[in-house]
RNA sequence: GGAGGGAUGGCAGAGUGGUCGAAUGCACCGGUCUUGAAAACCGGCAACGGUUUAUCCCGUUCUAGGGUUCAAAUCCCUAUCCCUCCGCCA
C-alpha cells in the first residue's frame, strides 16, 4: 500500500508515476472521494466531540448528585446522528481503503521506463555458453530416458503441471536445495528458517497477494463472504516477510536476514499453453527465498546484495546467466525495483528467468504494520522489506540437467554438488 | 474432541459503568551529580488519524466484530489466539 498521503497531497504525481507501470488511476474519482471524506470526517468527529462533552458533564453532575435529566434530554437524537454519519464514513473510507490496496507500488527513479519485458535492461553478463559438437537434448527428453522426470504418472495421480522425481534425478533435486541453503546460511549470513506452507488471509493481504490475485493461489476453501480458510504458499516469502507483521523491531537487530527452503503452489491461472512443456512452469516447486527486512536508508543496497547471493549460486554451479533490472513496465505489484536472473538454457538456446530479487521498500510494510524503533527520535517508522529467489530449484535443475548434458544421454554432477550426492559424478 | 482460565502501552502488570489513554515497575530519552561511567535524584515517554505553518485542539484505539447505555477497558453475545487439565495422536 501506498502512504495516503500521497493519495491527499501528491494525487497527480502519483497518477504520472503510476502510469509508468501501465496503472491507470481514476484522479477525478479519487479527489471526489477524498474531500468528501474530509468534510464529512470533520463532521462526524464534531458530533463525536459534543457528545462526549455532554457525556461527561453528566457524569460531574451525577458526581454532584444534580438532577441530570435536562442534561440528558439534550443528548436526544444526536446518537442517532452520529451513528447515522459513523456509517457513511465507515463505508467511505472502506471504498478508499480497497482502491488504495488494489493500487500497485510507485517505482523507484532507477528502474527504467517501459512498457513490457522487451524494455527490460540487461545489467551484466557471466559466464559463457558451453558450445556443444552434439545435438543438445531439452531436460525433458533427458530426465524421461533416464528414468528420473516421470510426468505421466504425475497427470495420473494429480494432473498436468505436476512432477514425479525418481532416483538420481530426485536425488539431485534435494542436492540443489541443499545446496542453495548450506551457501545462504554460512556464507550471506541468513536464519535458516522452516515456516508453514498454509497461509492466512492476513498474511496473504500483508505481502500483497491479495485482494487481487487470489485466483493464481490455491486455497483450502472456496472463498466465501467469510473467506477463504488457510491458503498454500505461492512462495516463502509470504511466511518469512510475515514475520514482522506487527512487530515493531528494534533499530539494532536490523537487517534481519531470512532464508528458507519450501515448496511453492501456484495456480497458474491464465497461463494455459504457455510453457507446458517440462518442468518451467508447475503447480508445485522448489524453491529458496531470500528474505531482508531492511532499514530504509540501506534496502537498496540491500537488493543489489540479495541479488549477488542468489547470482553466487550459478557461480558455484558454473551456469551462465545474465541479470536484467525490469523495466517500470514489467514489475511485480509490490516492487519498487526488481533485478531478474536469466539462466542459459542450451535447448531453448536463450536464458529463462530463474530468480526474481525485488526491493518492496515500504509498501509490505505498511500493510503489515512492520516497524522499527528509530534510535534517532525513538519512534516507530515502517521497515523496507525485501526478497529474493536464490533460486528456483525446479529451474535450476532443468539448467544443470540441460548445461551439464552429455551426448550419451548421461548427466555430469556439477563439481558442487557432489558433496550432496555421495560423491557421484555422473548420472546415467 | 471435553472442561476451565486468560488477552490492557516497547515489555511486565493494576484497573469500582462516569476527569481512565489507563496506576506501578522495567526499558528508553533528556538533565543534575561525576574526570568518565555506574548508582541516586529530577523530568519526559503509546499508536494511528483529522485540523494546523506550528503549538494547541479534536477523534479513534485496552485481541477482533457485534450489542446494551446519555456514557464501556469495565456489562452481554460471537469469533480468533494463548494457557491449564483430560482424551487422542506422528
Amino acid at each position: 500500500m501506498l502512504d495516503p498521503k500521497f493519495l491527499r497531497n501528491e494525487l497527480e504525481i502519483t497518477a504520472e508515476r503510476l502510469a509508468t507501470r501501465g496503472f491507470i488511476l481514476d484522479v477525478d474519482n479519487l479527489t471526489k472521494l477524498e474531500e468528501k471524506r474530509k468534510s464529512l470526517q470533520v463532521a462526524t468527529e464534531d458530533l463525536q466531540a459534543s457528545r462526549n462533552a455532554i457525556s461527561k458533564s453528566i457524569g460531574q453532575a451525577k458526581a454532584r448528585g444534580e438532577d441530570t435529566s435536562s442534561i440528558m434530554a439534550q443528548v436526544g437524537d444526536l446518537g442517532a446522528q452520529l451513528d447515522a454519519k459513523k456509517a457513511e464514513l465507515a463505508e467511505l473510507l472502506q471504498q478508499i481503503n480497497s482502491i488504495a490496496m488494489s493500487m500497485p507500488n510507485l517505482p523507484d527513479e532507477s528502474a527504467p521506463v517501459g512498457a513490457d519485458e522487451n524494455d527490460n535492461v540487461e545489467v551484466r553478463r557471466w559466464g559463457t555458453p558451453k558450445v556443444f559438437d552434439f545435438e543438445v537434448k531439452d531436460h525433458l527428453d533427458l530426465g524421461e530416458a533416464l528414468g528420473g522426470l516421470d510426468f505421466k504418472s504425475a497427470v495420473k495421480i494429480t494432473g498436468s503441471r505436476f512432477i514425479i522425481m525418481r532416483g538420481q534425478i530426485a536425488r539431485l533435486n534435494r542436492a540443489l536445495g541443499q545446496f542453495m541453503l548450506d551457501l545462504h546460511t554460512t556464507e550471506h549470513g541468513y536464519t535458516e528458517t522452516y515456516v508453514p506452507l498454509l497461509v492466512n488471509e492476513e498474511s496473504l493481504l500483508g505481502t500483497g497477494q491479495l485482494p487481487k490475485f487470489g485466483e493464481d493461489l490455491f486455497h483450502t476453501k472456496p472463498a466465501t463472504e467469510e473467506g477463504q480458510g488457510l491458503s498454500l504458499i505461492p512462495t516463502a516469502e509470504v511466511p518469512l516477510t510475515n514475520y514482522v507483521r506487527d512487530m515493531i523491531v528494534d533499530e539494532t537487530e536490523l537487517p534481519m536476514k531470512m532464508t528458507a527452503l519450501t515448496s511453492c503452489f501456484r495456480s497458474e491461472a491464465g497461463s494455459y499453453g504457455r510453457d507446458t512443456r517440462g518442468l518451467i512452469r508447475q503447480h508445485q516447486f522448489d524453491k529458496v527465498e531470500l528474505v531482508q527486512i531492511a532499514h530504509p536508508d540501506h534496502s537498496m543496497q540491500a537488493l543489489e546484495e540479495i541479488t549477488s547471493h542468489a547470482e553466487k549460486v550459478l557461480q558455484l554451479l558454473n551456469l551462465p546467466y545474465r541479470t536484467m533490472v525490469l523495466c517500470t513496465g514489467d514489475m511485480g505489484f509490490g516492487s519498487s525495483k526488481t533485478f531478474d536472473i536469466e539462466v542459459w538454457l542450451p535447448a531453448q538456446n536463450t536464458y529463462r528467468e530463474i530468480s526474481s530479487c525485488s526491493n518492496m521498500k515500504d509498501f509490505q510494510a505498511r500493510r503489515m504494520q512492520a516497524r522499527y524503533r528509530s534510535k534517532a527520535d525513538n519512534k516507530p517508522a515502517l521497515l523496507h522489506t525485501l526478497n529474493g529467489s536464490g533460486l528456483a530449484v525446479g529451474r535450476t535443475l532443468v539448467a544443470v540437467i540441460e548445461n551439464y548434458q552429455n551426448q550419451d544421454g548421461t548427466i555430469t554432477v556439477p563439481e558442487a554438488l557432489r558433496p550432496y550426492m555421495g560423491g557421484l559424478s555422473l548420472i546415467g
